[in-house]
RNA sequence: GGAGAAGUGGCCGAGCGGCUGAAGGCGCUCCCCUGCUAAGGGAGUAUGGGGUUAAUAGCUCCAUCGAGGGUUCGAAUCCCUCCUUCUCCGCCA
């Protein structure tokens, strides 16, 4: 959420930034809610002072034995007056919430102008694109030829966009998953996490998944009702919700590995094929909460930790700038890492490591005790996955490979595979 | 799932219709004393919001004692619903 404050001394300056990533803030009907907001506020204030002087008076003068007909008979129709006031101020404040709900994040300064990916900024690449002197397979044909995905199956115990894996491929999943915690808990300095993969309504506004987005969860219908999590972000982020960190426990850094569940509504006829998109994914995500003034430089770290890991699995990748128009809804500005996958012959997005600002922290009332003022302030929160273990895993099979559709095992990874140097 | 108890400031804990935004203690901050590893004295110490303002400075008002409703001139205190925690029973990986 943007501060309210910012909104009403600098509307139009906020509105222009908006419209930098296609939003278009109705300036007007925020305008009108807000005077009708200011007026009304003030009114029942004052409403609420006299009947708070009043009834002292009461209380004093029935302590001191007087008569205090003649002052119940003063106070005799402030209670409407105060509760039709509050009613309608309820009811403004509440539309103005809603409002302020739907806005999505500035973009920061730094973030180029941009209406889809196409202009997206290459910022680096990395890694040799590998050569074969065959045609190189996709991971579906690689993962079935040798019985090892099965999506045949899958779709009969679930439906369509489920894998079930099997032997030496599912054990290649808990080997990276295991590799990917060792680095960011031993190299990195994240704390491990185990966190619930449902979560109550609060967390989503928190982050951001709510109002907005609904239809991209799987929702439980129970009482209350619980959303399967879309990704880890959610429930670890959620545990700075009104909290106030000290200084000295700055920066909090949380990686937890986790399924991730997402509907995928609206992407029907994209990624139908294989495991780039699922209703369900394993993934690794790296979360921080740090000081205002360090989240920029944070962003360049964290986007780092996340690049170590496919430095270190070998695999080829680029890392792009995300235009205006394909941030993300809370985020200020957000990097993607993009994996090379032979068998589709180009880059595809593996990682987003993103900047919040105080976009999610306002939400979630997550603040710091800043030791300068003494006084809580809002946080800034960073996170990326490091990586979407599913996609990794596409990715090391299909740069992997040989001509006889075997895998080989990267290096860094054998040691989690009992020493086995091919699948 | 059944029965009972409880939820108050960073923490512990009193209050159980008005003088309580909240006693007391712990912790923390600052000052003084003392001097050697610990103690004594004093002061301060919740959060959010509104108005005013150049101001995130002052001043002032409002709200908040798990959450939401209600009763009342007035609610931390009374009533209702929900949530959470604890104890016992049942069930269970």
């Amino acid at each position: 959420m943007l501060d309210p404050k910012l909104l009403r001394t600098d509307l139009y300056e906020v509105a222009t930034q908006l419209l930098r990533r296609g939003f278009k803030l109705d300036t007007r009907e925020f305008h009108s809610l807000e005077e009708q907001r200011k007026e009304l506020q003030i009114l029942t204030q004052q409403l609420q002072n006299e009947r708070n002087t009043q009834s002292k008076g009461i209380g004093r003068a029935k302590s001191a034995g007087e008569d205090i007909k003649p002052l119940l008979d003063a106070v005799a129709n402030i209670g409407d007056k105060l509760k039709t006031a509050q009613d309608k101020l309820g009811l403004i404040q509440q539309q103005l919430r809603r409002m302020l709900l739907d806005v999505p994040n500035l973009p920061h300064q730094s973030v180029p102008q941009g209406e889809s990916e196409a202009q997206n900024r290459e910022e680096r690449l990395w890694g040799e694109l590998p050569q074969f002197d065959f045609e190189a397979a996709d991971h579906v044909d690689l993962g079935t030829a040798k019985g090892w995905a099965d999506f045949d199956t899958a779709a009969k115990i679930s439906g369509s966009r489920f894998v079930v894996l099997n032997g030496p491929l599912a054990r290649m999943q808990r080997a990276l998953i295991q590799f990917m915690l060792d680095v960011h808990t031993q190299q990195h300095g994240y704390v491990e996490t185990y966190v619930p993969f449902l979560v109550n309504s609060s967390s989503l506004y928190g982050t951001g998944q709510l109002p907005k987005f609904e239809e991209d969860l799987f929702k439980v219908d129970s009482e209350p009702p619980l959303y399967l999590i879309p990704t880890a972000e959610v429930p670890l982020t959620n545990i700075l919700r009104d909290e106030i960190i000290d200084d000295q426990d700055m920066p909090r850094r949380f990686v937890a590995h986790t399924p991730c569940f997402r509907s995928e509504a609206g992407s029907y006829g994209q990624d139908t094929r294989g495991m780039i998109r699922q209703h369900q994914f394993e993934k690794i995500e790296m979360v921080q909460a740090v000081r205002p003034a360090e989240s920029e430089d944070v962003l360049e770290q964290l986007t780092a930790h996340a690049e170590v890991i496919l430095q270190q699995l070998g695999l080829p990748y680029r890392v792009v700038t995300l235009c205006t128009g394909d941030l993300g809804f809370s985020a200020s500005k957000t990097y993607d890492l993009e994996v090379w996958l032979p068998g589709q012959g180009k880059y595809r997005e593996i990682s987003s490591c993103s900047n919040f600002g105080d976009f999610q922290a306002r939400r979630l009332q997550a603040r710091w005790r800043n030791p300068e003022s003494g006084k809580p302030e809002l946080l800034h929160t960073v996170n990326g996955s490091g990586l979407a273990v599913g996609r990794t895993l596409v990715a090391v099979m299909e740069n992997y490979q040989d001509k006889d559709g075997n895998i080989h095992i990267p290096e860094v990874l054998q040691p989690y595979m009992g020493g086995a140097e091919q699948l």
